[in-house]
This record gives structure tokens, C-alpha cells and sequence, in this order.
DNA sequence: AAACTTACTTACTAGTTAGTAAGTTTAAAA
DNA sequence: TTTTAAACTTACTAACTAGTAAGTAAGTTT
């Protein structure tokens, strides 16, 4: 048996270990819960250590937002991903969601921020603006070609009705976080079938 | 011509005044956004005089919270909701919605504290959890009267459609802070169309 | 008139925040 | 072997945070 190696797991780097965990903070308690000191401490390293790598704290918060830009960009083009039938392309992205739930009941990166949205820098919204906007437009094609193929079903424009899913996904993961994992899978539960031809 | 005067519109008094700016700012910048000396300058006051009605913030934001579920309980309880045809409560419900985008585009109560739920203090957590559960309560019935007397059409139970409803409003005053007022809109539109027979 | 209460202000503490400047260690490059 | 650069630590600042304690002025009750 030959050892797999590649892609090489190598152990993150500093850098990428602040990056990880900021990104863990902000999924599960916000963005203004936590400072550069809680980070330093975690790593065991010193705050100003952070502040090398990341020097103001809008500087990580925008590198956490492109960062999830370009995973969206590289999840949506992978060809596993790409190549699916429009209803597995929504499987898979109903699967993105309940991977959150078993991660500490992250809520996603909109759902984290938009509340906030106001005292965010400005990097870091026009980052999120292009997420969202990206994710919106990719499932809108998926239910356009869905419907198309008769696969999937429901009325009104693709674009409306990916707005309104990706919306309900968003808040299914708070209500998630507020209650239970129950409210989660009843309305994912409901989610599938409406759409589900 | 008589003077109008019941109920009296008393100038609110400095407690009251301190919960409208402070619910003000929750709605519209989150809860970890503001200080009480932000309040305080505000009002022209001390901060030492907002710990003296509200003795610590945690004391500030469950009273916010629960206000609020006074308000829905009254409200849901008024003849002039209570006694509407179901298809009637549901527009009156997304018109309470829809003046949130009137108000500097404010969030939903529930859509402010999800993301950061786990900073929140105890009560005010409880508090929030009993306020999401007696709006879909009251939404998952108005859906079973409604679908029942061939006005709403939806399939699968009142309580899951009640849920994805109510996530997908909340989802939707974000998804307007975000971008701007067209996506709410957009979402609120795509409800209507599949829900009213 | 005296006692008490309400609604504050003044003055303070102790802790946390982001951020900076200067120095140190380590390893690679010239 | 010297130089250079990366990745830090140490030591610090200025501002802000929630919260407290003591005092005060005005009105209410007894």
C-alpha cells in the first residue's frame, strides 16, 4: 500500500492556525466575541503575534470572508460538485448546512454576520456582498436546469426562489442554534418536500 | 373637534427612554455594539443614571427582550388581529415585517440575537426561546385554520411550514441589510405566490 | 418640619480592547 | 561568514468597558 500524500495535510502554519480558529469564534459567537487576546491565548502565543500576521482585527475579519469566498468558488467548480444533476447539486448543498449543525451548531458565514452587518468594515462587507450574491446565483441556475429537466418543482423565477432558500437555510441554522437541531431538520424536511418533484 | 386623549402619549420617561434607543441600537447594530456610554451621550445623561434603571446590561437587554414579547402577546391578542380571516392575519404579519425595512432597515428581535446567542445572558436567551416558540405557535394555527378553510395552500404540517416561514422572514430582513430592499421583497413575493390559494 | 424616596451626578476602580515600537531568535540567502 | 528576513516576544499606550460608591437635589409622605 502506498501512502496517499497528496494533497499533503501539513500542520498549518500560524497564520492559517489564526485564521482557523478566528473562524470558529466568529461561527459560533459572533464576530465582536472575541479580541486578539482570547486568539493569542488559545495558540499560545502572544496577541501581538496576531497582530504580525493579521494587523488589525477588519484585516482578519476580511481574510476570513475571501477565504470562504474562494472555498465557495472552488466547492461550486469542483467537478464532483459541478458535474451532479441539479437535485444532487441540492442534496449537496442542503449537506454544506448540516455540516454546520455538527460543528458546535455553527450558523454560516451570512448568518453570522448580517446582524452586525453595520460594524463591519467595508472590505469585509463587500466581501460578503459577493458571497452572498455568487451563492445566489449558483442555485439559481441549479433550480432553473432542475425545472427544466423535471426534476425539480416550484413556481416563480429561479432567482426569487433561490433568494428565499438560501435565506431559509441561513436562518434555519439560527433557529438551530436558538432551540435544537430539531427546527433544523423540520424545516429542511419541509424545504425537500416542496421541491422534490 | 374633541382632544384625542386615550391612550395618553406621555413624554417616555428616562427608563423608557433608555430601552427605546438601547432596542434601537440592538436592531440596528447588535447587542455588543453599544455601551451605556454610548446611551448615556445620547440622552444627554450620566452613565451611572442607566445603571441605576438597568444595573447591569445584562438587566438591559433581557428587559429589551422581554418588552418585545409582551408587545407579541398583546398584539396577537388584539381584536383587531385575532379576529381577522387567516389569509388577513398572515398580511398583517408580514406587515410588521415590512415596517422593519421602514426603520433604518432593522432586523427581526430573533435575527439580532441568533448569531450571537451564546454571549447572551441567561434570561434573555430564555426569554428569546419563548418568544420564537409563541410566534410559530400562533403562526402554525393561523396556517391550520387557513388551509383548512381553502384560503392558504401549503403541503405538510402547519408547525414545519409555520418554522420555515418565520425562519425565511427573519432570513429576509438580513438578507435587506445586506444588500438593500429588493431581496426582502423578492422573498416576501415568492411567499405570497405560493402560499395564497 | 422631619424622614424618606426617586432620580440622578461625580468620581472612581479594575479589567479589557486594539494597536505600536523596539528588541530577540532562528533560519535561509549571499 | 556575514547579512537579511521571517516570526515572533516584551513592554507599552490610550481608549473604552461595565460596574460601584458616595453624594445631592427635588419631591413625597408622615
Amino acid at each position: 500500500m502506498i501512502t496517499q500524500s497528496l494533497p499533503t495535510a501539513l500542520p498549518p502554519d500560524t497564520r492559517t492556525r489564526i485564521l482557523d480558529l478566528a473562524e470558529g469564534l466568529l461561527l459560533e459567537r459572533g464576530f465582536n466575541a472575541f479580541s486578539y487576546q482570547h486568539l493569542a491565548k488559545e495558540l499560545g502565543v502572544k496577541p501581538a503575534a496576531i497582530h504580525y500576521h493579521y494587523p488589525s482585527k477588519d484585516d482578519l475579519g476580511t481574510a476570513i470572508v475571501a477565504r470562504q469566498l474562494r472555498r465557495l468558488r472552488k466547492w461550486r467548480d469542483l467537478p464532483r460538485v459541478a458535474d451532479l444533476l441539479p437535485v444532487a447539486q441540492f442534496e449537496a448543498l442542503l449537506a454544506v448546512y448540516d455540516t454546520h449543525l455538527g460543528h458546535e451548531r455553527r450558523v454560516c458565514l451570512f448568518g453570522a454576520l448580517a446582524a452586525d452587518f453595520r460594524t463591519l468594515p467595508a472590505p469585509m462587507q463587500a466581501e460578503l456582498r459577493t458571497f452572498n450574491r455568487e451563492l445566489t446565483e449558483w442555485l439559481a441556475q441549479v433550480l432553473a436546469v432542475g425545472r427544466a429537466t423535471g426534476t425539480l418543482r416550484f413556481v416563480g423565477s429561479p432567482a426569487a426562489k433561490a433568494a428565499q432558500v438560501l435565506t431559509t437555510l441561513t436562518g434555519a441554522l439560527q433557529v438551530a442554534r436558538v432551540h435544537d437541531e430539531t427546527p433544523f431538520q423540520v424545516i429542511v424536511g419541509q424545504l425537500r418536500l416542496e421541491l422534490l418533484a
